[in-house]
RNA sequence: GGAGGGGUUCCCGAGUGGCCAAAGGGAUCAGACUGUAAAUCUGACGCGCGAGCUUCGGUGGUUCGAAUCCACCCCCCUCCA
């Protein structure tokens, strides 16, 4: 299957130009495409992980990705679609925020072979372009009639209480000059995106076609959307990041693991590297047996090992066979610091300090946003320690609840709250 | 610079002197049902175990009492110059 057909067959293709073409475009030699990614935090997050897997998906038929950090993009921000103005980062908040989105995004691509992956920073050719040489040289070939027209600045032009400065108006000048400027440095001849970027995408074409006189093309994915409606990518507890440092491993399989059935497939088509018939296959499968489907474990395992690695995925597999396997009473003492070494939450007490409430306690741990959460799951029976129940009449004499007596291994306390959260004390 | 409109709890959005910790919806959390799904139902949803405490752009003021009235300031939007 070639690659086109395999993306279409994924549902990662929105639009291209050139429609019919763009298929025998592709497929007519190694072509080197590029996907931008803004500095907008100190981590990449599960939404760029379409784009950053599709520029894999392209090296891995044979074309030369390019995968650009925007050190100058990121310090104007993207008006595209965004309701409203963001504010600005500093420029040495901005420069740290590439440097960490570098390393990460170099994890995905290989940089060996003929094929081999560049990295590249657009403020490099931004940081010395002085104004009216930009104003000139590329301002004079855009329309500010068209911009206006782009879909993707309407809501800010056209909705009332909106608004947009000339800043973020500008983003789009800035992102087609990449292309352009891409084009020049290494014949880059196609950008990829979320559907987000049409505009900035034929954007850039477009200067392409005027500044060196070269056709060259786009292509976007879908966003990616729950079949229920809510937001893609975020919990209670917020982003789901790829730094194991920001969402560890444990809860960034647990997040995949909890991918809603009618998500789950699509999601196996856009996240990993099993083939399309591999995953009908389990569809399939998933479908003739009674019960549950296999699929979100097949998801959850391939997505935290791409991210994280084998050692990521053990963590994560451990915590979770251990938490969600019954039986917890029958783990060793080693088992138990391992789980904590793991990613499982845990932090130390001490009975001498202890707080006087478990709202208190529980809410410190990170387990609730509010000492009012853990009260009304204290009400309805879902807090438990080390598998005994407590209730609200518990919460004033926190010290009784986690009594040496009732320790595992001397000093270990699985508390959990309601069906998912977990929090290992270890009390000293 | 002028005229008008607006800034409410995570988001949208009611509220124009006490009955307001502030309608409604969404999101979120917990319970039931389940499969650590979905849908549905129930409860919670500023903070606090509680007494109570702190909120409605900011600062002052009027009042027994203000998100609501007044003054000044900041920010946003629309139109005019």
């Amino acid at each position: 299957m070639g690659l086109f057909e395999d993306l279409k067959a994924r549902g990662l293709v929105f639009q291209t130009t050139g429609d019919e073409t763009f298929e025998a475009w592709l497929a007519e030699k190694p072509r080197t495409l590029y996907c931008g990614f803004d500095p907008t935090a100190d981590s990449l997050h599960i939404g760029s992980l379409v784009p950053l897997l599709t520029l894999k998906r392209f090296q891995l038929a044979g074309h030369t990705p390019i995968a650009l950090v925007g050190g100058a993009t990121g310090l104007i921000g993207d008006p595209s679609f965004k309701s409203q103005e963001r504010s600005l980062n500093t420029p040495d908040v901005v420069a740290g925020w590439v440097e960490r989105l570098r390393r990460q995004m170099s994890q995905f691509l290989s940089f060996d072979g003929d094929a081999a992956a560049i990295m590249a920073n657009n403020l490099d050719w931004t940081a010395d372009v002085d104004v009216l040489t930009f104003l000139r040289d590329v301002g004079k070939h855009f329309s500010v009639n068209n911009m206006i027209a782009k879909e993707s600045v309407k809501q800010r032009i056209e909705r009332e209480g909106a608004g947009i400065s000339f800043t973020e108006f500008t983003y789009m000048i800035l992102q087609s000059f990449d292309f352009a400027e891409l084009n020049k440095r290494f014949d880059c001849e196609l950008q990829i995106g979320g559907s987000d970027q049409w505009g900035n995408i034929t954007g850039g074409i477009d200067l392409t076609r005027r500044m060196n006189g070269a056709s060259v093309q786009g292509l976007t994915m879908p966003l990616v959307t729950k079949a229920d409606g809510t937001k893609f990518g975020k919990t209670e507890s917020g982003t789901i990041w790829l730094d194991a440092g920001k969402t560890s491993p444990y809860a960034f399989y647990q997040f995949w693991l909890s991918t809603a059935d009618a998500d789950v497939y699509k999601f196996l088509k856009y996240f990993t590297f099993l083939t399309v018939e591999a995953i009908d296959a389990l569809a399939q499968e998933d479908a003739e047996r009674e019960g549950r489907p296999e699929a979100q474990r097949v998801l959850a395992r391939e997505v935290t090992r791409l991210v994280h690695g084998d050692v990521g995925l053990e963590a994560a597999e451990r915590i979770t066979s251990a938490m969600f396997s019954g039986d917890e009473s029958s783990l060793s003492e080693s088992d138990l610091a391992q789980l904590s070494l793991d990613g499982l939450p845990s932090s130390v007490i001490t009975r001498e300090v202890m707080p006087e409430t478990l709202t208190q306690l529980l809410t410190d741990a990170g387990m609730a946003a509010s000492g009012k959460q853990v009260k009304d799951a204290l009400g309805r029976s879902a807090v438990s320690i080390n598998g005994v129940s407590v209730s609200a009449a518990n919460n004033a004499d926190p010290a009784s609840c986690f009594a040496p007596g009732a320790a595992m291994h001397g000093r270990y306390f699985i508390t959990r709250l309601g069906k998912k959260k977990v929090h290992l004390f270890i009390v000293e």
